[in-house]
RNA sequence: GGCCCUAUCGUCUAAUGGCUAGGACAUCACCCUCUCACGGUGGUAAUCGGGGUUCGACUCCCCGUAGGGUCACCA
């Protein structure tokens, strides 16, 4: 039994799309799952569109997702290679060169190198649909190269993935329609066939192949966003192929120890962005709060001082955001009060006051700032709320405006906000001092 | 259009001849609650249609229908 051998073959010609980022996921674990080796190959054969920083973009991205590989190549360095071969198919009779008409311009000849189609039907058996039958002689004899020292993708392909002894190829759906002619390369050429199992696409909203226009299809705009590596990982894997049963949360490690190519579906995938927010989530959600400050990566930004503030709020994040990004919104948006003194009005401050008690929010206020200074600085939320509450549960049995008749103007005096974070939580985070001045302020505005 | 692939809740999926068709995301309701968010509980929601095979079909076969892919001197 010799051992399996899969390729992550990105094609240097864009950005890192998730498409490319899923098939390698799935070589990867395949062969990760079977004490494989993975051969990374950057396809350039394509020299006018194939760009070095696509290729350092593609490998940095793969490599953040937490993907490794035994083998790097170019398939551009192969060229002698591919002509070598390319020749002893023209000498064998398999292949021919012939002029005709430039494609781009008719006026032109060019010679381009064509196979000699034996027009047969070819079978082969995929592992995720079973076996499929083309017949090839509708293909004719299609170009291989666009000259000897210039091969096609097809030819190329056929020809790395022979000298790299790979065992299976494991792609899109879109590549179906490509095999038989790849293995009718194969034979003229006297290749082994690998196995082959082609994954189902990811489809945009609109059930479409998933492209530009459906949106953000770049790992790199995901990674910007502040989505972490993992959650992408996880929600990738199960887009296509399901363990057999419940479980949906799998590192990549758990992933390389489940996987098995029997879990793959045969039907395309519509991408969910919600439910990769969801994922993304549950995985800041597992950060420490020290590794989820250093995602948030905001650490010299002075408006978010002092530091222990800042990691104060990490839990306050964790349960709202579901990216770093908006994480960061979030700072400098809603719990922006956390480090910037609000300016409370006069009204809104009132506008739980009952009519028959004026001075209620007053008096509420006044009576919270004695117990504030009895608490020792840095106490737990419950400690701020065992000794607070009270206060809002004496104003409850008074029956006029109820807890909200303490609370309310309380939170809106710290945070100078309808919506905010508990107050009980807020005094945790903004601390004594602080506390006190912006209760003052408060009732300094109430006269 | 030719060829190829596919078809379970809105979405991702489980159930590989025998269950009230399960889970997750989303959604709705209720609870928690001063607001927001979190959390808790519960609900709505699916086997594309028609024929077979079988004691019995989500599951197997055929025909429709629908969706997707591919038809390059791109990869």
């Amino acid at each position: 039994m010799s051992t399996i051998v899969t390729r992550i073959p990105p094609s240097p010609t864009g950005h890192f799309h998730i498409g490319t980022a899923r098939a390698a996921l799935f070589n990867y674990l395949f062969a990760r799952h079977h004490g494989g080796r993975i051969v990374f190959r950057s396809e350039d054969t394509d020299r006018t569109r194939s760009k070095r920083e696509y290729e350092d973009e593609i490998i940095e991205g793969l490599h953040w997702l937490g993907m490794e590989w035994d083998e790097f190549s170019r398939q551009s360095e192969n060229a002698p290679r591919h002509r070598e071969l390319l020749e002893k198919l023209v000498a064998e009779g398999k292949a021919y060169v012939s002029a005709e008409p430039a494609k781009d311009a008719p006026e032109r000849t060019v010679e381009v190198v064509r196979l000699k189609n034996p027009g047969k039907a070819i079978t082969f058996t995929d592992l995720v649909r079973g076996d499929i039958t083309f017949d090839t002689t509708e293909l004719g004899d299609f170009v291989i190269a666009r000259s000897l020292g210039d091969p096609l993708y097809h030819f190329a392909v056929v020809v790395d993935d022979m000298d790299a002894s790979v065992t299976h190829v494991i792609r899109g759906e879109d590549h179906i329609s490509n095999t038989p002619r790849q293995i009718l390369i194969q034979e003229a050429l006297g290749a082994p066939r690998p196995a082959y199992a082609h994954i189902p696409l990811i489809l945009d909203e609109k059930r479409a192949k998933l492209s530009k226009r459906s949106g953000a299809t770049a790992v790199t705009d995901y990674r910007n966003e502040g989505f972490l590596p993992e959650a992408l990982v996880n929600y990738l894997a199960l887009l296509g192929w399901s363990p057999g049963d419940d479980r949906e949360d799998f590192s990549l490690a758990e992933l390389v120890a489940t996987f098995s190519l029997e879990g793959v579906q045969k039907s395309g995938a519509a991408w969910s962005r919600e439910k990769l927010l969801s994922v993304n989530q549950r995985w800041m959600r597992k950060l420490s709060d020290a590794d989820f400050l250093t995602h948030l990566d905001v650490g010299r930004n002075s408006s978010y001082m002092p530091e222990e503030r800042l990691a104060k709020t990490v839990p306050l994040l964790k349960e709202r955001a579901q990216t770093f990004g908006e994480a960061r919104d979030l700072l400098s948006g809603e719990l922006a009060c956390l480090f910037t003194a609000p300016t409370p009005s006069l009204d809104t401050l009132r506008a739980k006051e009952p009519a028959d008690r004026p001075s209620l929010t007053k008096t509420a206020l006044e009576g919270i700032l004695a117990p504030l200074e009895s608490l020792p600085d840095g106490v737990s939320v419950e400690a701020v709320k065992d000794t607070l509450m009270p206060l809002a549960d004496a104003e409850e049995t008074k029956g006029k405006g109820g807890r909200g008749a303490v609370l309310w103007p309380l939170r809106y005096a710290l945070s100078g906000q309808e919506r905010s974070p508990d107050p009980f939580t807020l005094i945790t985070i903004l601390g004594k001092g602080e506390s006190r001045d912006r209760i003052r302020t408060a009732l300094a505005i109430l006269g």
